[in-house]
DNA sequence: ATGGGCACCTGGCTGC
DNA sequence: TGCAGCCAGGTGCCCA
């Protein structure tokens, strides 16, 4: 489910109920998440104070005293804020009880989520040391894009959602940034102009500012940490209007099979 | 090094 | 009503 904004959003609507608080138990209801949670997290977290709470790509870290929590969502793990006296709901995996009387409840039917707990610097952990630079920081620039794209034969579309080359673009945003920048997605990476890259870089870097305002994307179930939809799915242009009017010239908007992913583009706005 | 495909899961929807 | 088949927001890993 989630993207960077929806990661983001769940980051800023737990950070005031986390930050500052002390941990009393971590429950693990259910450890067979994408990989299994370890057995010993719960007592070697237990007691401690959380420092911050970050994100880095689609991963939250929860920062402790004495290490970090680092949580991905997966394809339908949601985060909620709630008294701990709630009664749990199927798929309910995890509750990080605070002592506030509060607990985040992680919820995730699909089980393609993850909790680890790392002592080292979060930044060299494998799952986050070969990350692409942040889209939202200067980094990430036209340079950089074209840079990665020369000699790159993959489609552009699947170039964009490759986390090595650049992170938190996922299959929403990958076929919204695409139409933006009025590139079409199966166009080879290495054949995308300075220009285009340009156009590419602003249309990635507006499209998730953007979803991030209006708190995300509603998809199906998808709700904030405080349990509120996001609204960006009426701004959508082309992702899921398969031969619906292009919102800006009327075509049709096709529908294709990339990478084994759903691609929606304009034919007319993009070329 | 690059690219393509599969795997991990459950649930919702469609069509017979 | 039941059930098979297909699809869904991610991404690490294996193989060619």
């Amino acid at each position: 489910m989630p993207e960077l904004p929806e990661v983001e959003t769940t980051r800023r609507g737990i950070e005031p109920h986390v930050q500052g608080r002390r941990v009393v138990q971590l429950a693990v209801h259910e450890p067979r998440l994408r990989w299994p949670v370890a057995a010993d997290m719960p007592s070697l977290v237990a007691g401690q104070q959380v420092t911050a709470v970050r994100r880095r790509a689609k991963y939250l870290l929860i920062d402790l005293e004495r290490g970090s929590l680092l949580l991905h969502l997966g394809m339908s793990g949601s985060l909620r804020v709630m008294s701990a006296t709630t009664p749990r709901l199927t798929h309910d995996h995890l509750d990080l009880e605070l002592d506030s009387g509060q607990t985040l409840r992680f919820n995730d039917p699909r089980r393609f989520g993850s909790l680890h707990y790392l002592t080292e610097d979060p930044a060299q952990h494998l799952l986050l040391r070969k990350l692409a630079p942040e889209p939202l920081e200067d980094a990430f620039d036209a340079d950089y894009l074209y840079r990665v794209t020369r000699k790159r034969q993959v489609a552009i579309k699947l170039l964009i959602m490759n986390s090595h080359l650049v992170v938190g673009v996922g299959n929403i945003y990958a076929s919204e940034a695409l139409f933006r920048a009025g590139i079409r997605p199966g166009r080879a990476a290495k054949s995308l102009t300075r220009a285009e890259c340009t156009r590419l870089v602003k249309a990635i870097r507006a499209v998730l500012a953007m979803a991030i305002r209006f708190g995300g994307t509603t998809l199906r179930d998808y709700v904030g940490a405080d349990g509120k939809p996001g609204y960006f799915r009426r701004k959508l242009y082309v992702y899921e209007r398969g031969g619906e009017p292009c919102r800006r010239c009327a075509t049709p908007i096709r529908h294709r099979v990339q990478g084994q992913r759903s691609t929606y583009f304009c034919p007319q706005c993009q070329r």
